[in-house]
DNA sequence: GGATTTATCAAACGTTTGATTAATAGAGCC
DNA sequence: GGCTCTATTAATCAAACGTTTGATAAATCC
């Protein structure tokens, strides 16, 4: 067969686009926006520069673009472990908690389909306060929060709305800190410290969430003793 | 009077050291290390743009300085704290982590000397894995983590190196994320969640932290039991 | 009070940036 | 076999980048 050639039809548009996306995630997750340049990912990408003016327009484009991807889907796979939990009756928090962290820690444990990259770039935007990412945070991830919360309060009647978004908050960044897996937890205990390990980490982190989070509704609980006596 | 003039003596080089770094500061926090710019920043700071040369060398040195400055300082804090706190005995888990955490939580409510840009900043490298980041945390801050550590270790013998530095990790992550204050609580909550609140803050911080370390010390018990049966 | 050091400036260096252009090659259709 | 649309290329653009330079004013030293 002659045709290791690359080719220039539809087929082949779709790599073109996707090995665009991969290179871009891993640029931005790196070097952050400002610092991923688009030669670079067009390199990394084996494109010609200017194909990625012709798929995704500009750089805040294909930024928005591949954040979309990965949100996408791993928000799909929350809301529908809801559903699921859900239709049962109302679970326990552990299951809530584990449903709504599992797919985020393995997603970035998923290093063979560059997960990770995204996972630091996540981890990234999601702690910072300049526009841009308040933006994708709050278009990627706010609708999917809010479901989270309600779920929570339905969980835990007794957790007041503020106590529960801080308790939601407080929760997704212990996940986002075990997704980042920038090493320090090996380096810190010289190795003894396994971050590799999806099912420890997510039982883990499910545990000290799920304490945390009962911790607040008693601390929440004694304000309002307090108020009313 | 009529010196208003900027005057070239060594008073006012420090002056312009130190404006240098404030606007590096909120310039790398808010743009990250690729999208700042020597020559915004110095414009922000009001000087030369060859001044930051003149006193930093480059752009790494700056970034390096600035976080210096601020990571020293709450670092010194925290150190304080635990001697203090360990010359009376061993304390509570709850009396540990309020020494370690406040200090860090405080800076970033500090809005009238720049800690919030920090904050921002010092969220951002240390949930990076790129290796400028991974040098300034390993740099900055492994050694304060590392005597922390052994502190809960002390408090809690009951959790192992690794049970510790997860529990480490996550306790700090959590106090990150409300240093970073990226607005989202408010958004969530419209309006309910107050992230001015610094004492509020530290207490539900610390609240949620140490019931979570209680539930990772549990855990590991209970692997050790079932080992052990 | 001349020599030396420190602080400051405007201008320029070569490089890299995001973006645009005009030209072309191939696939699918009629 | 020509037409059209999509995909791809090399070349180019002005702007912004980090850094360096040479000159100069003020402060300090001996």
């Amino acid at each position: 067969m002659l045709s290791e050639l690359p080719k220039k039809d539809a087929r082949n548009s779709q790599k073109a686009r996707e090995a665009i996306l991969d290179a871009a995630e891993s640029a931005f997750a790196e070097l952050g926006f400002g610092g991923a340049s688009i030669r670079g990912i067009a390199r990394d990408a084996g494109v010609n520069q200017a194909m990625i003016h012709y798929y995704f327009q500009n750089k805040d484009q294909l930024y928005d673009e591949v954040i979309d991807r990965r949100a996408g889907a791993v928000n799909a796979q929350r809301d529908a472990a809801l559903d699921k939990l859900f239709a049962e009756g109302v679970p326990t928090l552990e299951k809530l908690m584990e449903a709504l962290l599992r797919p985020t820690i393995e997603m970035g444990h998923d290093e063979t389909r560059g997960g990770s990259a995204y996972a630091r770039l996540v981890v990234s935007f999601s702690n910072s306060a300049d526009e841009r990412s308040q933006i994708m945070t709050s278009q990627h991830y706010d609708p999917i929060a809010s479901r989270s919360i309600a779920a929570m309060r339905t969980v835990m009647p007794e957790l007041d709305m503020a106590a529960a978004v801080r308790a939601y908050l407080f929760s997704i960044s212990v996940a986002l800190s075990v997704m980042a897996r920038t090493g320090r937890a090996a380096r810190l205990s010289q190795g003894r410290c396994n971050d590799s390990d999806t099912e420890e980490i997510v039982g883990a982190t499910v545990a000290f969430s799920c304490a945390g989070i009962r911790a607040l509704a008693m601390q929440a609980d004694n304000q309002f003793d307090k108020k009313v006596e």
